[in-house]
DNA sequence: TGTCAACCTCGACACATGTCGAAACCAGCT
DNA sequence: AGCTGGTTTCGACATGTGTCGAGGTTGACA
C-alpha cells in the first residue's frame, strides 16, 4: 500500500461534503481526487452537455438528442460524455438501441458546496 | 463585431448569477465564459493554492507562504497563480517586496451557485 | 547608489487533450 | 441469419498544459 491515501469522489460524497474551499488548506488526497470533476467541466462543450443533461426531463437525456445539438461530430460528443462519466459526474445506461445519460446531483452539491462559501465572511 | 455575444466572468457576476446549471441548457456565450474557471480549478496544486488563498488570514497571503508549501519550483508555481488570475479566480497585489493574493468571494460564489442546487428539489 | 532578495517572464521540453475519420460493437427488424 | 441504424472505440494529428532552468524586473536596505 504505498498510496493509502487514495480518496475517490465517491468517497467524498460519502462523507455527506467536505470543507468547503475558503475553510484552510484543502488536503492533497482531496484535491486530487476533486481535480478530474473540475477539470471535466472546464470545457465549454461539456459545460453545455452537463447542463443540458441536469435539467433533463425525467432526469436523463437520450444521446441522440445530445449529438444533434452541436455542430461536433459524433465520435467527439461520445468522448465528452466519456470525459463526464470519468470524473464521476454523469452515468449512463444503454436501453435498446439508445444510451440514456443521467447527471448525478450529489456529485454536484459537493462540488457546489465547496466554492459555495456561504457567506462565510460572517460580515 | 463579429462577435457580439462574448461575455465575461465579472459580466456574469454583475447579474448576480446565471441559471443553475439543472436549469435548461446553458447558452454557449455563458459557457464560454465559465468554462475557464473551471478548467483552472481542475488542477489539485490550484486546487490546494485555491484554498489557501480562499482561507487565507485577512483575506490574502503572500506568495511567499505559498511557494514553499508545495514541492514545485517558484517559477511552477507562479505559472499556476497566474492561471488562476487570468481566470478571475483570484487578484495580485504588490505590497512592498511581497506579492499577496486574494480570493474574488463572488466569482467562487457564482461557480459555486451554478452547481449548487441549492436543496431546490424542495424535498 | 550598489547589492540583495522576491517574484515574474521567457524559452524549451514531455505529456495530455480536442478533434476527426474509419472501423468495431450492439440491439432491433425483416 | 443477415441487414440497418445508433454509439463507442481506435488511430492519428494539431494544439494546449505542466514543469523546469535561466534571466529580467521590482523594491528594500545599507
Amino acid at each position: 500500500m504505498s498510496k493509502p491515501a487514495e480518496v475517490t469522489l465517491t468517497d467524498l460524497v460519502g462523507q455527506d461534503c467536505c470543507a468547503p474551499i475558503n475553510a484552510g488548506r484543502m488536503p492533497a488526497p482531496a484535491a486530487v481526487a476533486l481535480a478530474p470533476a473540475f477539470k471535466a467541466l472546464g470545457d465549454p462543450v461539456r459545460l453545455q452537455l452537463m447542463s443540458m443533461i441536469a435539467s433533463a426531463d425525467g432526469g436523463e437525456i437520450c444521446v441522440c438528442d445530445l449529438t444533434p445539438a452541436f455542430e461536433l461530430s459524433g465520435p467527439t460528443i461520445s468522448h465528452h460524455l466519456r470525459t463526464l462519466r470519468e470524473a464521476g459526474l454523469v452515468s449512463a445506461e444503454r436501453r435498446g438501441s439508445w444510451v440514456y445519460y443521467q447527471a448525478d446531483p450529489l456529485v454536484l452539491r459537493l462540488l457546489g458546496g465547496l466554492l459555495g462559501t456561504p457567506v462565510a465572511v460572517a460580515g
